[in-house]
RNA sequence: GCGGUUGUGGCGAAGCGGUUUAACGCACCUGACUGUGACUCAGGCACGCGUGGGUUCGAUCCCCACUAGCCGCCCCA
């Protein structure tokens, strides 16, 4: 019998929590640094506080849900997504009475959607969210996506850009929706099967259709410039004169419109240039009737949420993690039976004193062993034989530079302490010396000019501050 | 939910009805090399070809169903 994981979810190992931990951490700290709290809620929930803040009508509700009924014959909900669960503790804690407002807090857990899996779609994917709740001004819209912006920049991400619209508030979006459909009416037989369903569900979606949108009538439907108030777009044109300050690269979407029901004013998602096929990866908005909707007060709200799983896909793609340490520092290696015990103890020492150290307990060959120190990145192999094990010493070999050096145990700790602040200081100099090639062309280092020194007229080096050569010239492949 | 496509060892990948004891490459293990990792050489490594049926004297190869991955649509993180 074969047993495999279920349809759309996926098992991480340790190569991937690895990156998941990292990237995590990365996006709590900054959360943090925005003022931001972690806040967990259940899993699951009443279906009702789902269906209501989704939209009844939305895909998510009607085909995506993983709906059960517990033993109590309670209608339960996996969750689908994080805002809805956060609002209703929101509202359930009373902490609108005692917070400061706007709260601001992150989540990052995972949700459940019964979906078609593809690249980049699971079934579990885990969400990384942030909600601010009584955030009524533009200013606040504008720090999220500012606040994104240096998320997505400090992870490594380079080529990223939001794409904005406004939606205006409930009242002109209602009214909008109601001409659209009203406009669209006498049209229903030319328009495609999908947007027949859309016409039902999301009118709004009807304008970004792929296949009918180039069709005449389309180009008179009503705008939804003309709905929005003046309030809302002064409030938008506040947001993209904030990115606008900060050089946060953002282009204009009309056609974007959420799959979630509550969303009004600004919404928001986040692209790769080049990799929109891809998907978001990253979405929010403003979502004003939310906290009513659960019974709680009229505060208006914006958030955002990212999927951790596209996010690290994201960031693969862009070789973020190409270099990754094991953290590996020693590699204990017996090579003989007879020293076994000892190498043992060796191995506890360095471990007892947070030395991250492997040992190889089948006492292999000394090309098996030396093998797993290269394999599992070990910075030293330490080898002990009978003459060290007789000397209290082991022979220590820095994994990079081949030297080795017999060390009484005593003093080992401190050896490797010493030897390991060595490395760390070259490799800073090094890091400083990158990246500091003067000619663009070659600003990353494998085919950088130092390397295949150039002497062509393009690649000036001479005057040029910082540049590794000195102010010598290179001979690279470029002809003069 | 709809359409397409694929599924051979840890990985990549040949084979497409009977000389297949399932090629080859990588990885891995052992030894030549009983204390220094390369290279080389000699071995080893799928009772099995996603699962279950069927056709056939015979099936990895044909048919059906199921299942899973991937791609497109819908939708979405």
């Amino acid at each position: 019998m074969d047993y495999k994981l279920p349809r759309g979810t996926e098992d991480f190992l340790p190569e991937v929590t690895t990156k998941r931990e990292i990237t995590s951490n990365l996006l709590r700290s900054i959360a943090t640094d925005f003022g931001y709290h972690e806040i967990e809620t259940p899993m699951f929930e009443n279906l009702e506080v789902f269906s209501r803040t989704s939209g009844e009508s939305s895909d998510i509700v009607t085909k995506e849900m993983y709906v059960f009924k517990d033993r109590g014959d309670r209608m339960m909900a996996l969750r689908p997504e994080g805002t809805a669960g956060v609002v209703r503790a929101f509202v359930e804690h009373k902490l609108y009475a005692t917070e400061e407002l706007p709260y601001k807090v992150y989540y990052l857990q995972p949700a459940f959607r019964y979906e078609r899996p593809q690249k980049g779609r699971y079934r579990q994917h885990t969400q990384f969210g942030l909600e601010a709740i009584g955030a009524s001004l533009p200013e606040n819209d504008a720090e999220l996506i500012l606040q994104i912006f240096h998320m997505y920049s400090s992870l490594g991400l380079q080529n990223f850009y939001f794409k904005l619209n406004c939606l205006g508030d409930d009242a002109s979006r209602k009214k909008y929706v109601a001409e659209l459909k009203k406009y669209f009416e006498p049209h229903l037989d030319e328009l495609c099967e999908d947007c027949h369903a859309r016409y039902e569900k999301n009118p709004l979606r009807i304008l970004d259709c792929k296949v009918d949108c180039n069709k005449d009538f389309f180009k008179n439907a009503p705008k939804i410039g003309d709905f929005i108030s003046e309030e809302s777009k002064a409030k938008f044109q506040t947001i993209t004169d904030y990115l606008e300050e900060y050089q946060v690269p953002y282009v204009l979407d009309p056609g974007l419109v959420r799959g979630l029901d509550y969303y009004s004013e600004l919404v928001f998602e986040i692209y790769e240039k080049g990799h929109e096929d891809n998907g978001a990866i990253g979405a929010g908005g403003r979502y004003n009737s939310l906290v009513k909707e659960l019974g709680g007060p009229d505060l208006p709200c914006v958030g955002f949420a990212t999927g951790l799983e596209r996010l690290i896909q994201a960031l693969d793609d862009n070789h973020i993690f190409d270099q990754l340490d094991t953290g590996l520092i020693a590699y204990v290696m017996p090579l003989e039976k007879s020293v076994f015990q000892y190498a043992f103890n060796v191995a506890m020492h360095l471990r007892f004193n947070e030395i991250p150290t492997e040992f190889d307990y089948a006492c292999r060959s000394l090309k098996a062993q030396f093998k797993s120190v290269d394999k599992k990145k070990a910075k030293f192999a330490i080898l002990i034989g009978n003459t060290e094990m007789l000397a209290s010493s082991v022979t220590i070999k820095n994994n990079e530079t081949k030297e080795q050096k017999l060390i009484r145990v005593e003093d080992l700790v401190n050896f490797i302490m010493d030897e390991l602040l060595k490395m760390q200081e070259a490799a800073e100099k090094e890091a400083s010396h990158e990246g500091s090639c003067c000619c663009e062309e070659h600003a990353d280092k494998d085919s950088c000019c130092c390397q295949d020194k150039c002497a062509c007229d393009e690649h000036e080096h001479k005057e040029k501050d910082g540049c590794c050569h000195n102010g010598e010239h290179c001979e690279c492949k470029h002809e003069k």
